[in-house]
DNA sequence: TTGGCGATGTATCATATCGATACATCAGGT
DNA sequence: ACCTGATGTATCGATATGATACATCGCCAA
């Protein structure tokens, strides 16, 4: 479950929202929004949105819409410009309401983040919160492993789990800020449905 | 080139050093070691021992070398316990020595540091110097790439940039911390070929 | 005007890798 | 006696990647 491709499915389609875009452009997008997270190859790029034509979520913008900016300066290179079907829209919001554990996920989230924009106030924080308490998880796990090991490990390697754990606990707290930040913006429906 | 396998390469050889192991245990040290990074599956793992053995890095240990400690209880159990051959060791030293790009890399440099104890300290001062300043290529990268699109960006995606960015440069700081501690413990040869 | 070169653009293939699983033995609990 | 979970070796299909092929374009220099 949780495969790579779903990423990048994701964030294809949420791309795609803005305005209809060509495979070449689409991948500078992509690795310029995700490249602090991951890069993607032409390899997966141009697969996925063969895909994704064939279910009907995306299709060929034969430009004839008009005015709208789709590339730089339509130059009368060959190029195969994509858009979003009506169902392609109806599923990405499928996707970015999607608060479960593929969404906590280490991609997974980060894609999910970089759309939040697009996502409802509920959503955004299940999300957050998910993506916090998995975090949580995998700090016990250190901290219990490193418990048992940690008499035979040399400074180094006590060094590098040392900084492995300190980069999860700062990005929990990085979650904390964020979610304290939405909590504020949309107060606690404190008691709605009781 | 610096491929997966590589690092997984490194990462026996370097656990076969201490003492012989067999398969189960060495992924369970494998991913303890650099659980913070990757985890490695049998997939690999198993065909890379198969690789090694044919290379003559290491080899079956037909346990009549008699006390030391290689295995927990040693039931009855099936199991193929490998070991460093003299080829291997020298191989492993060679890698372990290595300290130009490959040991910039992400993977390729946290097994090297998980290793520094066997490193000697010209060699791990330049390691360290090295993946400084590639993250620090990274973080121009990142910098003329976000000044480039920033303002065509919502809060969620500039803080996704932002936060990658925070951690590179946090990462930066911790190796100029490493660095110094090096210095420190061996002071610079001042002036020893002029 | 020729030609070189780097960016743009689409596309595929061999290879590397992963996740899941099969199969088997063993320890310990009920 | 049975069941469950840890130990242990091993492989396979589905996926992903990096490299590359191929072609057009804009631009600058000789």
């Amino acid at each position: 479950m949780a495969k790579r491709g779903d990423v990048l499915e994701l964030a294809v389609l949420g791309l795609l929202q803005d305005s209809p875009l060509h495979g070449y452009e689409l991948r500078k997008r992509l690795n310029a929004l995700l490249g602090s997270l991951r890069a993607f190859s032409y390899g997966s790029l141009y697969p996925c949105l063969k895909m994704l034509v064939r279910e009907g979520l995306i299709a060929q913008d034969t430009g004839e819409g008009g005015s709208a900016a789709s590339g730089p300066a339509p130059g009368k290179r060959s190029r195969i410009v994509y858009k979003l079907t009506a169902e392609g829209k109806e599923h990405l919001q499928d996707l970015l309401t999607e608060s479960g554990p593929a969404a906590w996920e280490d991609e997974g989230f980060g894609v999910r983040f970089a759309f939040f924009g697009r996502t409802d106030a509920a959503t955004r924080l299940r999300i957050l919160e998910g993506r916090r308490s998995r975090l949580e998880e995998r700090i016990d796990g250190f901290r219990s492993s490193l418990s048992r090991t940690r008499e035979r490990l040399d400074s180094y390697t006590l060094e590098l789990q040392r900084h492995g754990l300190e980069s999860v606990e700062r990005e929990v707290r990085w979650l904390s800020e964020l979610i304290d930040d939405e909590r504020r913006r949309e107060p606690p429906p404190s008691a709605r449905e009781t």
